[in-house]
DNA sequence: AGCTATTTATAAGC
DNA sequence: TGCTTATAAATAGCT
């Protein structure tokens, strides 16, 4: 209706298009509002512009919730409950593998053993290992790459000492060398070149179930 | 519109507000669809009928679900999105503990250990050293207890030979006696005692993020 | 459910 | 946005 017949499909022109936006809302709301007393029903009409503006009408005497109740009662699926319960299904999946890796860090610590057979405390046992030959690598690995803009014959010193010490822990594959208080003095010495404190929190994380 | 105008109050005949109900909703759920269209807006339109049928209109790619939390959400909050987002910030930060797990474990797997300074490596070390002591001495103990209703000879045979392995291996403090290749045959025969498969898999979780 | 005289809604322009 | 007006759409009352 109008001057002219208007092809139904997305009016491109922005401008034109909000200002039928808001004629045709105020139209289709004022037939929501005449439905609602001609005939008794109830009305709810949610709209939600192009430009995220939000308009809506609903008749007296109910209740938005109201009507989505009902609608749920008709077609037979609660949305609301739907969604939560989904939620709830995800969270206690993310509880469950929540406490499966804290299992797996305790087992690295030393706890939670009792339940594993021999064979499975044999490859829990072979996977630290090559873990802390990573780790003693690394280790090393940080001092070589000490960066000191002083006392570079110190560093060099401890370099060559790390070296050292890294042959003979590989020789052994045992960790007395690379914890034992004989070194304790050395290592501290190489800790001065920057990378202070932390330590002995990093790993204090919560073994409790969530 | 019509024949002559009417007014805009209860239509009191039944069949003709039924049949006026009819003709109307078909004209407001047409009116919808235009608007949905022409001006690229999500509607959604809920009518009961007086006899209470229900008949709704949605834009297509929109869920009623969404519709109702824009409007509570600029409506003012109830109980639901309130709870929804509470939800969702717990399942944020379990995410987050997850992802902290997954470094913890990785690192002890000998991975993820670019970030860490020479004490933090240092301290690792230390803990897992510590844990390999309680897992071999499980391991032996495992051994020692296992209980077969036959072979108890061979049991005992391995138990000595257990008793032996452990010394060394405390005497070196290394690995290379519980994992490698020289004893294999005696622990997969202490194994033929009832703990059998599974071992593989135990620590095959995955690693990625959730 | 159709028909159609009439009322309404609204497109285009200002 | 608001007003005007020519015209398209919707529909009341009837069958």
């Amino acid at each position: 209706m109008g001057r002219g017949k208007l092809e139904i499909k997305k009016i491109e022109n922005k401008t034109n298009r909000q200002v039928t936006f808001s004629k045709r809302r105020n139209g289709i709301m004022k037939k929501a509002q005449e439905l609602t007393v001609l005939c008794d029903a109830k009305v709810s009409l949610l709209m939600i512009s192009s430009t995220h503006k939000l308009y809506h009408f609903l008749s007296p005497g109910v209740s938005l919730k109201k009507m989505y109740d009902e609608y749920q009662k008709i077609k037979g699926v609660d949305l609301w409950l739907k969604h939560w319960e989904e939620m709830q299904e995800e969270q206690r999946k993310m509880v469950e593998l929540n406490n499966m890796l804290r299992t797996e860090i305790s087992r690295r610590l030393g706890g939670d053993l009792e339940g594993l057979t021999l064979a499975e405390l044999r490859g829990l046992q072979q996977e630290m290992d090559e873990a802390i030959t990573e780790i003693r690598n690394r280790k090393y690995n940080v001092i070589k790459n000490q960066t000191g803009t002083t006392r570079k014959k110190v560093k060099n010193l401890e370099e060559r000492h790390g070296d050292l010490l890294m042959d003979l822990e590989a020789k052994f594959g045992g960790a007395q060398f690379g914890t034992g208080d004989g070194e304790q003095g050395n290592y501290d010495s190489a800790s001065m070149y920057g990378n202070e404190g932390a330590a002995a929190n990093l790993f204090a994380l919560s073994l409790h179930p969530y």
